[in-house]
DNA sequence: CATGAATGAGCCTTCATTCAT
DNA sequence: TATGAATGAAGGCTCATTCAT
């Protein structure tokens, strides 16, 4: 039994390298551009042994995805307390929270960014659209976020809330490609003011 | 001459009709998924007759790009007078102005945003390269829009110029991939609405 | 009649420049590298022209083969008298003005023997068979010159006549080999020099 | 082990029957007229299989050619003695003996001759210096072998060295062109003769 | 179970040849 | 008659996938 249980452990190890080693190929490389025998042996394995763990080349992808998204949605449920904000104050310091966390996955790694925004909504229609309804989810997201301080009272009562998280959640969107360029956490913590400034204050002299 | 003009439009029509086809193939398709030969039969030519309009299939590619972005730029260069605005009301017509170009041109065929955000950007380094100078350059063009407004006053002397370019920038992005999955006019304008208000009023009750 | 005349020769002009071009083609880029194109390029015609001159590709490389044949035996044709010779000096002499006019010919473009040694062995089996031919001549020629000689009492009486023309004719065609690398006009009056010596006094010391 | 090394071996044997098939291939169709794909079919594997074992199908000449060359050095090797001939009759011996080896390695198979000589000639510049190179290195050899004789006192002081070396290379050659087209071991040892004859009589009547 | 040798579908690209102008 | 645009057969090469060891 022991051994057994070894045994599938060394498995799982082996099949979560793969996604890590098929992970970085695909973001320094491209999903077109990477080899099954460029993972395998960037991995020091036979590359027969990949079908072993993996269906094919497009199953690692969904692997590989499935794990980026993990990785996002759990870093985002720490702090994902919906209704939790009553004052602005709070909402403030809630969506600061939410940004940094983002920040703290996506930032720390532009190569998720590049392999989800990128690499993923090029290979299939499945694929793509697994992608774009995550974009939905976080603008779902943002949008109750929203809605819940409307509700409350201390966001605008004419507040377009589900255009607004988009809008919100495009400015997010736009400051990891940046990062992926010129990636600085500094320049991080500045954008994330300014877009709080945005949000609460506007652009307008006063 | 006649007959010489007459052979040389046809070239020309005809480099153009590659290009366009060329264009569709990877919208739908996908550049990696796209062979020579989808396009030449799709518009009914030997893919041999592609080789004497095109120097590989990288090269279409660039044609198509150079032409898409030359789409948008000529679109935007109507509206293109940085300094014209001196008043927040001026500023707040022409923001929307640009920004009604921008969907007039990139809103009307989804499959520009496509190629140009996705398979413009998972081919090659260079070209990722390319792409991302556009974003650059479009930043900068909203930045110096913005510095214009705080120089000139009619916007806030503490604003973060280039950060609040990205927001904004990465709005009508965001704005734009949602309209990917759900074209409709309507709906791009009310988001125009919401991103105006969230620029002039912010998001907090008042 | 004279208007048709001149399109005649016309036509036969450019024949010859298509052949001429051909040759030049073939010898410094090879037969199976050069394209039609790049014969008409160079020859500042349409490529579509050289098919009213040549039925294809492979009927131009047979009339420069005949071209260069043609030169060759027309060089040797004027010393062309195989029962000329009734004295072993004689004989020197004629050996010695036929090699001169082989040099000639084939020493004063080494392109001549790069075609007709190697473009013209490659093409195909009936070519090739040719140019084989073309030896068994060029044997055939030698070895009635030394049956002669033999006949007539100046050349040993147990000659083989076929083996020794064989043997003369490889070390002339050794001695073109030579120049392909080095032309060098001094260097091949000192083979000739070389070979008779070889012929008429053998290499062994007194 | 044992597995490991049947299988290291079979790759080797594979390797080698890919280099004998791809050598049959050129000398009877020719190298431009091979496709990978012939010699593949003929050897009864998929032609991506001769990828696993070759660059690419210039790759595949080289190694024939290689191949060519070792085996005719290896022939050669067995007689190399430069200096081991003092006397005339030595040396009459000596030569008979190395050109019964050239005849028995490059007669016995004339697609050899044909693949040296024509096919590797055609290819490319590198390989047809590659060749040429191969031809001075047997001129130096029999060259220095002359050079020898004439200094051991065997052969004639004033003989020029390079010119008859040039001379007899060229006559073995003849031999094997005519051998190429006229197959006939009687035909080589008289051939064989009459040189001897040509090199220490001359053709002269006494 | 791991391996990597074998495979062939598939794709890009070239170029000889045709034919409408 | 000269032209060069159009064509598609042909061939080199890659790589995802299979399977015997």
């Amino acid at each position: 039994m022991t051994a057994q249980d070894r045994r599938e452990r060394q498995k799982e190890e082996l099949q979560r390298d793969i996604v890590a080693t098929a992970f970085e190929c695909f973001a320094e490389t491209g999903y077109h551009q990477t080899g099954i025998a460029d993972i395998a042996s960037r991995l020091g394995i036979g590359h027969g042994t990949f079908y072993r763990y993996f269906a094919n080349k497009r199953d690692i992808l969904d692997h590989v995805i499935s794990d980026l998204v993990g990785r996002v949605v759990s870093a985002l449920a720490d702090e994902n307390r919906p209704d939790a904000a009553w004052t602005l104050e709070d909402y403030r310091r809630q969506v600061a929270r939410i940004g940094d966390s983002l920040i703290d996955v996506l930032g720390a790694d532009t190569r998720m960014t590049r392999v989800l925004l990128f690499e993923a909504t090029t290979v299939d229609a499945p694929l793509r659209d697994r992608m774009f309804g995550l974009l939905d989810f976080a603008r779902e997201m943002t949008a109750s976020y929203l809605r819940h301080g409307v509700d409350v009272g201390y966001l605008r009562p004419d507040l377009d809330v589900r255009n607004t998280a988009v809008a919100i959640n495009g400015a997010i969107l736009a400051m990891l490609l940046e990062d992926l360029r010129h990636p600085d956490g500094e320049s991080r913590r500045r954008f994330s003011e300014a877009l709080q400034h945005l949000m609460y204050v506007g652009i307008s002299a006063p």
